[in-house]
DNA sequence: GCAAACTATGTAAACGCTTTCATAAAAGCG
DNA sequence: CGCTTTTATGAAAGCGTTTACATAGTTTGC
């Protein structure tokens, strides 16, 4: 078993016949030692198979080479999009992704967070701003560059996406081909700033013609689409029945929408339903499904760039990022009768 | 601004009146110190806000009470479910997750594992047996714990589920309704074990009753909704059409299906579809997908626990679990006429 | 009642790297 | 060509823990 020991930095330097002050400038920065040093140097440092140790590397200079990102759970398509791009993004500058999940709840994240700190993460993305104030102060006492998703805290970075516009947008256009009763399937708005600015988008644009979302009107939901389904069936006793139910989330609308056809329920002409989200698989229903567009990858994309920025330094003023989403009318919906 | 500078072990020490050595293991071996002295001890530390820096902590303990994962992607449903286990089940344990993906690309993974190893992971769980020498040689070396996920190499802790066996039930259930002219829609091959398999046990399936599956009859894609419809297209040119296609993934099998759907194509009654995986999606759909059920989420819980164990030491033998696949026939499929 | 065995604590040496500072050699300059 | 500046290297001091070893003080056992 040649398990004997890594080769470390005092080992190149022997064989190399230099210091090992040299050989870790060699391996970090290259331009301050001589080419044919460096050149030996790497030489030596390949036949042995050194490897650079990065917890020790991380002690000493303070750096990890690690971002922690905190999700409320990896179990999406939503955020799983998300992390691939940043994982793709972080992985081409030589970042390894620190991942935790806390299925929305706040204490499950504190703890992920205080471990990521404690692991001496060198930047943190979080999603959402709704916390409490001593994670945030936590946080802030980490002095950890941050970024945040979706929703941002002023004073923060972040790469926002509107909520509130996205619930506005949908209900607004359902509104416009004529519905007026609704029923709406949300996620469990506690501790989920996304779902209630999404359902305040929806409330506040049927306030505007008049209507009012009443709470019976409203069914909050664990984010799957089986509970969609049972979300449609509680909704379908309101009397009377909606003609347009929004799922504020994908998986939420097309859990409803199958419950409603399973019901002999013809979709859209008796009931319109919508989501919010675009998710691959909204295109492709039958009918497809009408929704509002969430740049989920994008999002990634711009976080990772974002908190990237901030570690190369460039101390530019705080940013706020914010994605475009658009409506997408498929064919789950139709003007009301 | 407060952000002076974090307390540290010798801080501790200094306001409690004891050697950095008492403080150390009043931290993590509070049984070696006296009660007194570790009341003391963590009153201090309380106050003055300590948390132990994992950094210096893993270089000098040799453990980072972190954990490398690196699967092809994270944006498939059925990793994620499997992340997400982990995730939780690692978290109970105080271990994070350093996660990677490599796009099904092996020497992205070689690179992920190679950083993930100089970071001094203390397990690493990896997907498929398939890979190349020089990286197996690389994880032997590394002497870290390794569990193996959905194809298992001997000789290396594995966690597997029979992947030629889903696509033999999947095959033979289609064989015995009556089926004999097939199409299969598959992932790339290419560094894809668990893909090869499945396509394998259909050609055995069929082999068994002298039905042989052409090159033709097999469409490579990409593993999305999408890529099944086009991947649909091409089957459907096929002389004669086949009365029956297979996805080896569930999400190839549904975009098959609703293209054939999109054409006019009645399913069940004139084409069968089947897919793999069991995704929550399938259930639902219209017809509800006949599938095999692949224990994913469970996967990732025996894995993590295996890796666990191994951990906490206990040298019990190599270990495989191999998790019970089933058959489930829903309504996309149907007897042959 | 004394050697042997614990127990609680302290001392100091790692862990493997980065980085400041010093030094010597090389280069630039008027 | 002497003086300053730059460049390449080395010595050594950390980084914040853990842990082997040493040292008293306490038990235990016969």
């Amino acid at each position: 078993m040649p398990l004997n020991r890594k080769p470390t930095l005092t080992d190149v330097a022997r064989e190399s016949g230099c210091s090992i002050a040299t050989v870790s400038r060699a391996m970090s920065q290259p331009n301050l030692v001589q080419p044919d040093t460096l050149e030996r140097v790497r030489l030596v440092a390949k036949r042995l198979g050194y490897v650079a140790n990065r917890k020790a590397r991380a002690l000493a200079s303070g750096q990890s080479n690690t971002i922690g990102v905190v999700v409320p759970t990896l179990n999406s398509p939503i955020f799983s999009s998300t992390l691939q791009e940043m994982q793709r993004l972080f992985a081409a500058h030589e970042y390894q992704l620190l991942i935790a999940s806390h299925e929305y709840d706040p204490a499950n994240e504190a703890a992920a967070l205080a471990q990521l700190i404690s692991h001496g993460v060198d930047g943190l993305i979080i999603v959402g701003a709704e916390r409490p104030e001593s994670t945030w102060a936590m946080l802030k006492a980490s002095g950890i560059p941050l970024v945040q998703m979706w929703e941002g805290r002023a004073g923060v970075d972040r790469v926002t996406v509107d909520s509130f516009q996205a619930g506005y947008l949908v209900a607004r256009y359902l509104l416009d081909v004529g519905h007026r009763r609704f029923g709406v399937i949300c996620g469990h708005l506690q501790n989920n700033d996304r779902q209630k600015a999404r359902v305040n988008g929806i409330r506040v644009a049927l306030q505007e013609v008049g209507v009012t979302l009443a709470r019976t009107q409203i069914s909050e939901q664990p984010l799957t689409i089986a509970a969609g389904r049972s979300g449609c069936m509680t909704l379908l006793e309101t009397v009377p029945r909606p003609t347009a139910i929004i799922g504020t989330v994908d998986l939420l609308a097309i859990g409803a929408m199958i419950e409603a056809q399973g019901r002999g329920i013809s979709v859209p002409e008796t009931i319109s339903f919508a989501g919010i989200d675009n998710v691959d698989f909204a295109a492709h229903l039958s009918p497809s499904l009408t929704t509002v567009d969430i740049p989920a990858a994008s999002m990634g994309t711009e976080a990772a760039a974002l908190l990237l920025q901030r570690l190369s330094n460039s101390p530019t003023a705080e940013a706020e990022i914010i994605l475009p989403i658009t409506l997408v009318v498929r064919h789950s919906s139709t003007r009301a009768e």
